[in-house]
DNA sequence: CAGTGCCG
DNA sequence: AGAG
């Protein structure tokens, strides 16, 4: 097997045009980054929240930032608040902008200024289903994927949902970018298996960065 | 509106 | 296992 991309940095993938897996970009901050969203979470706790199809998902979510994601009945939308306590979300932590900024740079996109901020926590056996994510008025901004805790498959295909998607396992530290000509991908996350990882105990715990506006 | 989910 |  050659070296597919040589002259390359160590440890960054490229998955497809405009996406990236920064494998390891966020490991030295990773536990600033835990400290942060365990601040976050206090205000805003994580929920699990209902599609519009009526299920609840698997995956535990809470946001900070300008604006948050959030699933209704009614329907998918970003919210200045957070539908569970009234408040506003928290504010993006310094930690969070700067991981964001430095990451969206090294997969080649400048000035990443994102005013939201998901935060998805996964229990063994929670899974995201393949989707895109469109629901942001900004076209022209990546993606910026934080991967934390006990790694995961995740899967990144292309814009149609039957292209099959390729399979990579993400772990602690982990960052994966995508944008422009992949800015609508399509991804998802398979069934967190049982794992230990000292920092997250049986959880992962996954930061995604948005601009809507 | 709803496929960030379920069924098979 | 994973198409649709």
């Amino acid at each position: 097997m050659g070296d597919l991309f040589s002259g390359m940095a160590e440890g960054h993938e490229q998955l497809a045009p405009g996406a990236w897996l920064l494998r390891g970009f966020a490991r030295d901050v990773a536990s600033t980054l835990l400290a942060d969203v365990a601040r976050v979470a206090q205000v805003a706790p994580f929920r699990h929240l209902v599609t519009p199809g009526g299920y609840t998902m698997s995956v535990a979510m809470t946001n900070c930032g300008r604006i948050g994601w959030t699933s209704e009945a009614r329907g998918y939308r970003y919210a200045s608040s957070d539908p569970g306590t009234g408040r506003q979300w928290p504010d993006l932590p310094e930690s969070f902008a700067d991981l964001a900024r430095r990451a969206a740079e090294a997969a080649g996109f400048a000035d990443f200024d994102p005013d939201a901020c998901l935060i998805n926590r996964y229990v063994p056996g929670a899974r995201l289903s393949l989707h895109q994510d469109r629901d942001e008025n900004d076209r022209t901004a990546p993606i910026v994927s934080v991967s934390l805790g006990v790694p995961a498959v995740f899967q990144f295909g292309g814009l149609s949902r039957s292209d099959k998607p390729a399979r990579y396992r993400l772990e602690h530290g982990d960052v994966v970018v995508w944008g422009g000509p992949s800015r609508f991908a399509y991804h998802g996350v398979l069934p967190v298996a049982e794992g230990f990882h000292p920092e997250t105990g049986n959880l992962r715990i996954n930061i995604t960065f948005r601009k809507v506006f």
